[in-house]
DNA sequence: AATCAATGTTGACATGGATCAAGTCCGCCG
DNA sequence: CGGCGGACTTGATCCATGTCAACATTGATT
């Protein structure tokens, strides 16, 4: 189950064959990095991104308190973003998937504050922090991205936040398979029939709930008809009534 | 009760005096400027911070929607943020006091996603964003601190859903305590005897809980001597025991 | 094939917090 | 002064979710 990534070429890659994949043949830049920047501004920046570092299913790409050197983008893969009190309670921020940057949160202290484990095997690129915030002070586009990322991160921590504050166990399901079926879908992928790549335990942790709350509410979503699910296969049958039980609770 | 902010200088202050009020006096500078920066550095971004706004209690600083040309740092005063959703759910997703900036989840999307009401008479230095980002492009010192402040945003927002995810009420309502506390402190009022500036209600919607529950919650640690509340005013008079209730539960 | 550990589902029951309803304490305003 | 509304507290009850336990499924190990 748990095999090596290897289907891009075969056994053990080389470093140069690494150097070869470039931010411009990556369908994910337009994910990862601005608009509008000149071809010599995005050879500079593709210049900081050469570095790839797997990591297998199970295994963190950074811990918590780990000095910050680099952010992350996710090139294959999925990610888990924990978070762990001083008292050792573990908390689930958010998942991490292609396109998607990691570690934005070891800038303020240089320190990770949460650690991020793969949920698969996945495929990183990794961003020297220090040098990307250099090349931003000389190319105003990609300093304006930054921003942007930076700041769209703290909407989603609200939009988290929101959901553990006024949602009961069904509608923070709900907003989460919507959540995932709009992220996919702008990856290109069906936004009504996918694989989840995190275990119960996983989005338990990230609702606020426990597994078998959980358990229940894919259930009852099933029982209405309104999703298909067994096991980790999830199919959105009527996505329209899903939003709508995100609105006004009944009526 | 709610008076104008008038501490500083007689009635209605003309805008020659507003501009005198410079960060080189104000002693919230370390909290929101970088240390290092040299004299004519300082001077730049002081050219940029000279106006200031004042909003009085219930009033907006900014609302949902609208364009964000600007973000703040709270001068005085204290602010709720606020978060809606499209269904007309609403969420207080923090409170912001003195030397805290205000309006950074507007960068992402170019419009401020989250209100912030004053909840007493405050006044906020104004910060143009282009201009500011410009002039960090300039002064590496001012650009790392910006994306520190944005990054500990988001440290911020996911301690809030560390505390949503994994708390019970008691839990919730003494991390909030603490947390007060620890500002206070650092702006140098005293960490076990303030006033919170906010009502029930809005302490409620942060935690995720009713009114009625803080409520009790609030008395139950009064009963227990941890705490002396009357109206707004509270003391901590256990903080140590007020830190090990939020380790390990019981025993 | 047998065993085992993870993972997930389901049921029965307990409980923390929500809900509903008074009641108190205010400051505010006529 | 008296009445009124808003903010908060307190009590009684209900219910959504947690807890505990059994069981099913699956894949890994032997």
């Amino acid at each position: 189950m748990a095999e090596q990534v290897t289907r891009k070429s075969p056994p053990p890659k080389r470093l140069s064959e690494q150097l070869q994949v470039g931010c411009q043949q990556c369908s994910l830049s337009e994910l990862c990095l601005p608009e509008g920047l000149s071809e010599d501004e995005f050879a500079r920046v593709e210049a900081l991104i050469s570095k790839r570092r797997k990591v297998l299913r199970n295994r963190s790409l950074f811990h918590t308190s780990e000095p910050m050197e680099a952010i992350y983008a996710v090139k294959t893969g999925c990610f888990k973003n924990e978070v762990m009190s001083a008292d050792g309670r573990t908390q689930v921020v958010g998942f991490s998937m292609a396109g998607e940057l990691l570690g934005l949160d070891g800038i303020g202290s240089g320190a990770h504050r949460c650690e991020a484990v793969a949920l698969e095997d996945s495929e990183v690129c990794l961003i020297p922090f220090n040098q990307i915030e250099a090349l931003a002070a000389q190319i105003p586009t990609l300093q304006r991205h930054l921003h942007r990322l930076l700041s769209r991160e703290i909407v989603r921590d609200q939009g988290v936040i929101m959901m553990l504050g006024t949602m009961n166990a069904e509608e923070r399901l709900i907003a989460f398979l919507l959540n995932l079926s709009h992220r996919l879908s702008i990856r290109g992928y069906s936004p009504v029939d996918f694989y989840l790549r995190m275990s119960r335990e996983d989005i338990s942790s990230l609702l606020g709930l426990t597994i078998e709350t959980v358990s229940r509410a894919f259930t009852r979503l099933k029982e209405e008809g309104l999703i298909a699910v067994e096991k980790k296969h999830v199919r959105l049958l009527d996505p329209a009534a899903l939003k709508a039980r995100l609105s006004t609770p009944v009526a």
